[in-house]
DNA sequence: TCGTTCGGGTGACAACGTCATCTGAAACTC
DNA sequence: GAGTTTCAGATGACGTTGTCACCCGAACGA
């Protein structure tokens, strides 16, 4: 019958529960606020439910950072497909997308870069596959041969600015630039430099 | 009598200690293995002896950031004091030794940049003194005039790159680059492209 | 139809942050 | 120098949290 639920459907339903809860208390109050028995109560379940889908709460915010890590991966997948964009425009864009994840969610681009003491892997692999994508905009840029070195330094410096300003180190009084103008500055003096530019994909 | 020690010189020795503790169990488990009982048993104290000297125990976490920061401003002091040292391989060195302190204490690192929650002026003002002591860098290789767009950019270069190397995200094998390399190439595109060059202080 | 599997609920426990309260000695007042 | 105040520290206690062992019931496979 349409609509009707298995086990397995189930089983997925409440740990998109647990995962949305968990995203949302990170939001509003950080990691101290996100504990298990909110977290069940929100996904409307019990204080012991998240422990089926989960080996501890670490492993709770692991899966809420894996998946804005997955998030950024689709955004970036977009701006490639946008054919309107100029390839320097795409990768000014895609770390412009990272700085406004700092501004709206400090929490939880804390989480993404934070030491993973469970499973060091898991969150690891999906930021390679996010950078994999980076890395391609990158060489639509500056070429495949420097793609590497300019990307690093291109994703540190978004970064970088972005991690500042979130923990309130980046006062714009002193340093009398914003984020984003810092990496338009940045992408342009990457641009400009580079040796050689090659058409989009 | 000399070695006499008196109330507040006590009370300051055991603030030391708790700082001290703090650090050193920060240092070898993270934030999650700072226990105010583990703190107080490796200061020589109670588990509430710390309450006396910290309103709780994020602020005692901050005062470890704090005194972090009052390190890296004293280094920054001694590299502007070595006449041996052009400007442009202080600016290189005040860099690196960011990068060496995410190295070797992965977990102090994070805690200097993160959210504050307790108070968010303490932990920020002795940061701003540190970026006062590297603006003074900056101008001496790009010039007053540029000092700060300049330094911002290879601020956050140097944080960014040190944190995504932190978080495990900078897997060198997929960068070719180690942290040391990016921000000695930064550096260089800075003092290249920078419109004027003055004498050092 | 009968086990099996497994997501979920509940009781329980240790550890933790935090506070009210007590204590004793140093510091201050006269 | 006696009395008073101040304050670092110790301790008992409380609520909360992460975590686990155990139980239950419904969906699933044979």
């Amino acid at each position: 019958m349409v609509g009707m639920i298995s086990r397995v459907e189930s089983a997925a339903a409440t740990r998109r529960a647990l995962v949305d809860a968990a995203a949302e208390l990170l939001d509003e109050g950080g990691p101290s606020a996100v504990t298990l028995r909110e977290v069940g109560a929100r996904a409307g379940v019990s204080r012991g439910a998240p422990y089926k889908h989960f080996a501890d709460k670490e492993s709770l915010l692991s899966a809420v950072a894996i998946e804005a890590w997955e998030r950024n991966i689709a955004g970036q997948r977009a701006l490639r497909a946008d054919a309107a964009l100029a390839p320097v425009d795409r990768l000014r864009a895609a770390l412009t997308a990272l700085i406004a994840v700092g501004r709206q969610q400090p929490h939880l681009f804390q989480q993404m870069f934070t030491i993973p003491s469970g499973d060091p892997a898991a969150v690891a692999r999906v930021a390679q596959r996010s950078q994999d994508e980076f890395l391609a905009m990158v060489a639509a840029v500056v070429g495949e041969r420097d793609a590497r070195r300019y990307g690093a330094l291109l994703l540190a410096g978004a970064h970088g600015v972005t991690a500042m300003e979130v923990s309130g180190h980046l006062s714009t009084d002193k340093w009398r630039v914003t984020a984003e103008e810092l990496v338009t500055h940045l992408v342009e003096l990457v641009a400009t430099t580079a040796p050689a530019a090659e058409p989009a994909t």
